[in-house]
DNA sequence: ATCATAAGTTAGCCTAGGGAAACTTTTTCA
DNA sequence: TGAAAAAGTTTCCCTAGGCTAACTTATGAT
């Protein structure tokens, strides 16, 4: 009995959201990326961010000259890359966004793959839920003894749910 | 400093992983209705998936002929849709997954968009990430009185974290 | 049994975002 | 200062997964 809830595949969601200047997955990597670095030295250029991304100089033009177009970045053809206030309020977001995440997973015993999910979750997080993610991180670390309580809980997970028909 | 981690853009990561007979998010929510439909009538029809999962027939067709050249599904050209042995288990694990990733949000407070953000989050954790907030439901089910807590401190959080720029 | 309608498929188009290759601009340095 | 190298841009191509329109197959009612 699942109710009349309304489906959509994923893409048919990214369809929704797409409307006005909406920041698609990339972009708002790029941003991020772009936030990170002027957060260290001011400003970056296209081969940098295209290195760091690891995707070609010739994709990073592209969006680049987008995200300016928007209004997120200072930038004009061949010169250097710098945010805007707007785009520094959203660089913010992002990074903090991203933070909150990468967070709670370490939280939850996420090892390896911390950064590879991180990347892939974060563009789907309402701003809601972000927060919901940030004050269950914060209450976590301000309660080790639950901390505790859940590290012990998840130590003994595996000899309560055995391996799917194992036996 | 943050190393020297290898970031990727969101695209990029979704291009590392589709190699083999990955499946992409769409063929996931595919797969995922087919399954539901499967365990209530046995079997689902082109119109009915495309119905639910808010695309046009077209769609659906073009996708539902990629999953069973996959081997998920037993189908042929205007018959009913079938899972095969192969896409009952992957359309179990995606079920789970759905409801384990929607559990969680609801657990932390998400409200309004839970079936949304579950939509679009799922596709991209690790079987491990899902099995540690798995993990994590179970004991914030297990333990009413850190559910209690948690409660409390997420009221007292605004009063605690007074908007930005506030004052 | 036939034919209208419903169901499904195919072909062709669109978009984002990746890449390669060719071209242009800027920088460097002898 | 001028030529080579580096940086950036443009054009064109590819893929997935939507859509529409046109076509094909199946169904059901008389």
């Amino acid at each position: 009995m699942m109710g009349n809830k309304e489906f959509h595949t994923f893409r048919g969601y990214e369809i929704i959201k797409k409307n006005k200047e909406h920041l698609t997955p990339s972009m708002e990597d790029y941003l991020e990326m772009i936030y990170r670095n002027c957060q260290e030295e001011g400003y970056v250029r296209i081969s940098k961010l295209a290195e760091k991304l690891n995707v070609k100089a010739s994709s990073a033009s592209k969006t680049v000259s987008k995200l300016a177009e928007i209004g997120h970045l200072d930038y004009e053809k061949y010169g250097i890359i710098r945010l805007t206030t707007k785009g520094e309020i959203m660089g913010a977001f992002l990074l903090d966004r991203h933070e909150t995440v990468e967070a709670f997973l370490r939280h939850i015993g996420v090892l390896d793959t911390v950064l590879l999910e991180t990347e892939l979750i974060e563009h789907y997080l309402s701003i809601d839920t972000v927060k919901n993610i940030k004050i269950l991180n914060e209450f976590l670390t301000n309660s080790p003894e639950v901390l505790e309580k859940l590290r012990h809980f998840k130590a003994n997970y595996d000899d309560r749910n055995p391996p799917a028909c194992g036996r």
